[in-house]
DNA sequence: TAATGTAGAGTTTTT
DNA sequence: CTCTACATTA
């Protein structure tokens, strides 16, 4: 087949094996996602039916992603009828159309990890313990480990090792705050993320018809990033491929870094073991770095112990070596990496996007931010909190979780009193108290509190009342309305729109903003839904939105920007120039890796994925003191620098270059000084847009005055537009703009800024 | 019930 | 240092 040629030998090996397990080990940078989908391609041009393809993902956007890419190669119509999405979001599917079996509603709501603790919390209080010894978030991680090695509580209590550890620990009774907390859920008709995959293990265990259903329909399954699956998922693989042992499984084992929530490096090391008939490809060739990069990486993974064998190599240039920088500081570290980029971007003329600054932990962006500032380089923070887990979105979704399921005990707890309705805390775990007495659920006892005996007051009662009617009008709402329709009503009559909009402070006007960018997203929905012929109803929207996540969402206003992220967060992207940071002892490695081998492979591994993003050069620094938590530290430099064999090492700043570490108390002043914060080292960027990026107000729109029709405007997001037609009246002004390359928007002033040029 | 003050904790993160 | 969660006060 033609389209195959522009494939290496390996790669068509791999996408040509059609029937029985495979395993593809893919190396940093060596087209894996390209193999993934000419496979699937391949595959549904040698007659298979895509309806009997499962392809399993680890992000939603690389399921959409991979979906586009097939559907251009083989058709949309043939790639609607494909499998393809995450773990969660497919089995969550299947358990929703089984949901009778497994004696859930077929609406049951999606705890996040916030729910799940605040769960955590009210059983503790129930068991009064002492939450300073309980912390929730550690209970919550023994619970979903256990989940994810699909022990049951039952299990829990039986397992000698658990045991023991939760002795020592004094912790001995997590598995009776995990009884409590399954039954809580139950009840709520919720499921925690893990239990999607734990469900699903019992109903395919469980349930031979569903088994046989689900064999049958899944007949060939591919698995990407199999390296970061857990033993949950495994098994929900295993059972599913039992019949026909059509299983692909990719993944790249050196960079396996996601063991600290439960992935479990074994499965790829072992497939040959489940699977001793399984054809291994392995594709070595990077196609993304140059030859220094690819060597000092391949000289740091040789370190591990446990890895699969193979070599990674390239045709391309040799490049330039890693450049390491030492500085006295964290904050000079910044600024020698802001004085870096000022140069090369003078140097090449590539945009702003081609850079990366790449760190262990959040808390090291704030010094990075900082010089980048001064250096009036625009630059984008990725991570931090997610678009869903803001507070305002969390609020209008827990209208939306309640209307659909009353029980969800969470989303009433969340809503009830906000807006404010004088339902206070006492009133409130007061009804708790009873459901949890009666056992029933929340909303059992709010729609009937004096049956419950709560004692309360009667206006306490009639406010209670008034809440109660309020969901109930909501859930007509829904019966009738579109999504977007309900969503728009929802937000109104609950009060929250009213509540954001009229908090003035910088924080309201960004929240309300992000309920008008939810009831967009809301809007888009309904619009696709239409399009495709779909359902298009509230609930069909909350089933996608819990399993989503901002990586989910485009941002393609955020050009022109340098990235700085998590190595976490990094992987499975490539930027021409790296800059790895904090090279430092108990920083990377992370202080609580270095007792333990098999942690500090793990971190190696991080470190590999650092240096594999980049593409023409990679630059790794570290600091010889760092303000933590405002105490100023001394660092030592990492161990992983003397992992790079020194031959692919450039010093640029640093007179000898013979010997790595010198005692920095003897020799100051080789390391990068640079002159005081007012008097920088180089003239500022001429040409460069004043952008301070982060802060919300770096745009400024003009007044809503100022929008008539006729005149040019600029957007932060479409650009460049013109305005055709202006309608309605100031707060509620209309603008309809037609953007270059995207078309015509019709935008509301009062939150759309529109810059008039 | 709402607002204000204080103690304590603070890898990595998608679902 | 900075954010969050809880407790105390008005």
């Amino acid at each position: 087949m033609e389209f195959l040629e522009s494939l290496n030998e390996a790669q068509k090996k791999a996408v040509e094996h059609i029937n029985g397990p495979a395993i593809i080990i893919a190396g940093a940078g060596s087209g894996k996602t390209r193999v993934l989908t000419f496979k699937i391609a391949y595959l549904i041009k040698n007659g298979i039916d895509p309806f009997n393809i499962l392809s399993l993902t680890f992000t939603n956007k690389a399921a959409r992603e991979m979906k586009q890419r097939i559907s251009s190669s083989v058709g949309e119509q043939q790639a609607k009828s494909l499998w393809m999405g995450t773990f969660h979001s497919v089995f969550a599917k299947i358990l929703r159309i089984e949901h009778q079996k497994i004696g859930f509603p077929s609406n049951f709501t999606i705890y996040d990890t916030d729910d799940s603790k605040s769960l955590i919390k009210t059983i503790l209080k129930d068991m009064n313990l002492d939450a300073k010894v309980y912390k929730p978030g550690l209970v919550y991680n023994r619970i979903s480990s256990a989940k994810n090695n699909l022990l049951s509580a039952n299990d829990y209590a039986k397992n000698s090792s658990i045991v023991a550890e939760d002795t020592r620990s004094s912790k001995p009774l997590i598995y009776e705050i995990y009884k409590k907390y399954q039954s809580k859920l139950l009840r709520a008709g919720a499921m925690d993320f893990d239990d999607l995959l734990f469900r699903t293990n019992e109903l395919l265990r469980d349930d031979p018809q569903s088994l046989h259903k689900y064999q049958n329909k899944f007949k060939y399954i591919l698995v990407d990033e199999f390296q970061d699956t857990n033993f949950s998922q495994f098994t929900i693989l295993k059972r599913l491929a039992a019949l026909f042992e059509n299983i692909t499984v990719v993944g790249d084992d050196a960079q396996s870094i996601y063991a600290f929530r439960g992935a479990n490096i074994q499965n790829i090391l072992n497939f040959k073991k489940t699977y001793p008939d399984a054809e291994i490809f392995r594709l070595e060739q990077n196609y993304r770095s140059t030859k220094n990069i690819v060597n000092a990486a391949n000289s740091v993974i040789s370190k591990n112990k446990e890895q699969l064998k193979k070599t990674v190599w390239t045709q391309n240039d040799e490049g330039e070596k890693i450049r390491v920088f030492r500085t006295n500081s964290d904050q000079e570290e910044g600024m020698a990496i802001a004085n870096e980029i000022f140069r090369l971007n003078n140097e090449t003329h590539l945009d702003f996007e081609s850079y990366a600054i790449l760190y262990r932990t959040n808390a090291q962006s704030r010094a990075l931010e900082e010089a980048l500032r001064k250096s009036d380089i625009p630059y984008r923070i990725y991570g931090g909190l997610s678009f869903y887990q803001r507070k305002e979105i969390k609020d209008l979704l827990g209208y939306f979780r309640v209307t659909l399921n009353p029980n969800d005990e969470e989303a009433i707890k969340r809503v009830i009193n906000f807006p404010v309705r004088g339902i206070g805390k006492t009133t409130i775990d007061k009804m708790v108290l009873a459901a949890t007495e009666n056992e029933v659920g929340l909303w059992e006892v709010l729609t009937d509190p004096v049956n419950y005996n709560v004692k309360l007051n009667g206006p306490t009662i009639s406010k209670i009342k008034s809440f109660a009617d309020l969901i109930k009008s909501f859930r007509i709402v829904i019966e009738k309305d579109t999504a977007y329709d309900s969503g728009q009503k929802i937000a109104a009559s609950s009060g929250l729109l009213k509540e954001y909009y009229s908090d003035k402070s910088a924080e309201g006007l960004s929240r309300y903003e992000n309920i008008q960018e939810l009831l967009a997203g809301l809007k888009e929905f309904s619009e696709d839904q239409k399009e495709q012929g779909l359902a298009d109803k509230l609930p069909d929207f909350m089933n996608e939105v819990a399993l989503l996540s901002d990586q989910d969402s485009s941002d393609d206003d955020e050009k022109e920007k340098v990235t700085l992220m998590t190595i976490h967060a990094a992987k499975g992207l490539e930027f021409p120039y790296v800059f790895v940071t904090g090279l430092e002892e108990n920083l990377f490695p992370s202080q609580l890796s270095i007792n333990s081998r098999a942690d500090l492979e793990e971190e190696r591994r991080l470190f590999y994925v650092a240096i594999t993003r980049a593409e023409k050069r990679a630059h790794i620094s570290y600091a010889l003191t760092r303000f933590k938590w405002g105490n100023l530290i001394y660092c030592e430099p990492s161990r992983f620098i003397e992992d790079i064999e020194e031959e692919f090492l450039d010093y640029p700043y640093l007179e000898t270059q013979t010997k790595k570490f010198q005692d920095f108390t003897l020799k100051p002043k080789q390391t990068l000084t640079f002159p005081s914060k007012t008097n920088k080292p180089y003239s500022p960027p001429r040409n460069l847009k004043k952008l301070s990026n982060t802060s919300p107000q770096a745009f400024e729109g003009s007044p809503a005055e100022e929008i008539i029709t006729g005149v040019e405007v600029e957007h932060q997001r479409f650009g460049k537009g013109k305005v055709l037609q202006v309608e309605g009246q100031i707060p509620n002004k209309k603008a309809t703009v037609f953007f270059q390359g995207i078309g015509q928007k019709q935008l509301l002033l009062k939150f759309a800024k529109l810059k008039v040029l």
